[in-house]
DNA sequence: CAATTTCGTGAGAGCGCTCTCTTGACAGGG
DNA sequence: CCCTGTCAAGAGAGCGCTCTCACGAAATTG
């Protein structure tokens, strides 16, 4: 350590960069130019090794990079969880891998102790992530539900209830025959949005039909996709929930282009609550789900992980909304 | 190092982690399944602290998340970039600072040796990032030509021609009254295709008119205002070069608004020929640049930077061309 | 068969830092 | 005046790894 150049031991040196109270002002200052003059830098490197912590977190998202960038899901939650971490002089490292490849360095990456802790959304069934970051005992917290048979913390917000205000606001309108654009079957948000609206359906005495469920993959495409496979199964649709407001918007499109008028003849409810909800036309109703407080709890939730490290699980669960708009004004509410 | 259970030293341990050729086939596997048993992950820190590589580099990108998500050149960039990391089996992390004070943080963290190298994009005028980094000693590459003062290795497609092609276009076009929606005046993209949009103007025989040059932020709000402002200025316009498509998108609309028929009575030419190029109405004619390329380039340019170690710096220059859609059919091109 | 080279392996230093333990200076109580 | 308590500062170990060097065994050579 050059700032032995000061006069005083490394170990000075360290209290002050470290701003240990035990240290005489003089010193203090003595030390500070010295190490101004010289522009030292502490190596976080060695004093990693010693302490075991990194002052990083990363957050990992593996994701087609396509989806990463199109979804304002992810800058409202990259939002909110900045916030949190910066408040905690904690570095956000943004990881996305896009390939298996890229994912198992990144694992190798993230194991290694890199960061201190790990934030992930946007998990997929079989991603081997998780198991790994438990096994390496590494802090890790899910933006939405883990999977069946990881145990992990996490912040969710109660989908399976989302979607069910979001039918019942349908029959409300006096729809009938609602159909769904689930998620990815394999993410949790798909298969809990995709049991509310199956739920609420049962609980609305409506017919639960297969054919009147379809995947889109959370993208534009796909739910214009998955809406043209519903029309040409059952033309008599009233009603779409799609599971986010992106698929819904490309549901729009395809209705408008099938001459189907919304609201007139079909309503059409999305998720999230996005700003794709205002743009498209007519404005889509919505249900609302506080992303940046979701980023805000994980990024505590994590936070609280990396100063208890009792490996205590915990979770958070937000509630959800539903926002009227002019895609859903219905017969009975006109 | 707890292989030691393997019966070798550390030093073989070392050796077979490494891949070194000088171990025997024998013990190699014998170290490599006390490996696999113990779950043996290597401390990088450890590794850091001795050979001085981190094994990853950092892509920052200092913006407001809003830009770095809603404007699709970043994900094209990344895209290039992350290949070419991928294949040198260098772990990508995005840093994306949003206020001074994280700028701060982010400097830190990379001049602490967190990253063997680092790649920045969308650089402002005054950002004292390249300063410093050159100062730690760290590999930088940027996209983007340097601002005034600064040094480094860059790659950058050629603003001003591109910028000159897209107001011949327009002269071309039989238009005379050729306004510019510039970028932000602490850029160097932005500069410069300002200064090729004059240029142009001048070598056109056109008069050089400071009230036909308004300012965006290269995003759509920006692009609309300066449209409305610089319409409440001109009248007369009938041409527009827009600095970004974004910013070109945002013309379109104000324009549409206004009653102008583009392209009947005004044409628009926009600068990236991105998505948004094709998705407006009428499809924007754009000056296309080779955004993937860039990102490999860039990341080719680090790579060897970081094997090089010479601190010699180190340019590219992409070139542009005008790719023509419905915005720009003009008078003399029908 | 001795002399030499090659090669696999181990011993040990040291990367730059933090942290515990120790030392020494000074102040106050008996 | 000695003893004890307090606090600033130093000495030195050690974090987990790589790397140089040395060593002994096997292979090659005259």
């Amino acid at each position: 350590m050059v700032a032995l150049r000061a006069g005083v031991s490394r170990a000075t040196v360290s209290r002050v960069v470290n701003c240990s109270p035990r240290v005489s002002a003089q010193i203090r200052l003595d030390v500070e130019r010295a190490i101004a003059d010289l522009g030292y830098v502490p190596n976080r490197a060695a004093r990693t090794l010693v302490t075991g912590r990194t002052g990083s977190v990363a957050v990992v998202i593996t994701e087609p990079s396509g989806r990463l960038f199109s979804d304002p899901f992810f800058p409202r939650l990259l939002r909110g969880a900045s916030g949190v971490f910066s408040a905690r002089d904690l570095q956000l490292v943004l990881l996305m891998p896009s390939s298996r490849e890229e994912a198992e360095r990144t694992g190798g990456y993230l194991t290694a102790g890199h960061v201190d802790g790990v934030l992930t959304a946007s998990l997929h069934g079989q991603d081997p992530l998780p198991a790994r970051l438990f096994k390496a005992d590494v802090p890790l917290v899910l933006v939405g539900r883990p999977p069946r048979g990881i145990s992990a913390s996490y912040v969710d917000v109660d989908n399976r209830q989302g979607a069910r205000s979001a039918v019942e606001h349908l029959v409300a309108c006096g729809r009938r025959v609602i159909c769904t654009i689930a998620g990815p079957a394999d993410m949790a948000v798909g298969i809990d949005r995709l049991t509310g609206y199956r739920e609420a359906i049962a609980e609305a005495g409506l017919p639960v039909d297969r054919r009147l469920e379809a995947y889109g993959e959370f993208t534009q495409e796909g739910g214009a996709a998955a809406m043209a496979r519903l029309l040409a199964v059952r033309a008599d649709i009233d009603g779409v929930f799609a599971a986010s407001d992106l698929m819904a918007a490309g549901a729009l499109s395809v209705l408008a282009e099938a001459g189907r008028r919304v609201p007139a003849d079909v309503s059409v409810v999305g998720f999230d609550d996005s700003l794709v909800a205002t743009s498209t036309s007519p404005q889509l109703t919505s249900v609302h789900q506080p992303i940046e407080e979701m980023g805000q709890e994980a990024a505590r939730l994590l936070v609280e992980a990396l100063d208890d490290r009792s490996r205590a699980m915990r979770s958070v669960t937000l509630a959800t909304s539903v926002v009227e708009r002019a895609s859903s004004a219905g017969r009975s509410s006109p």
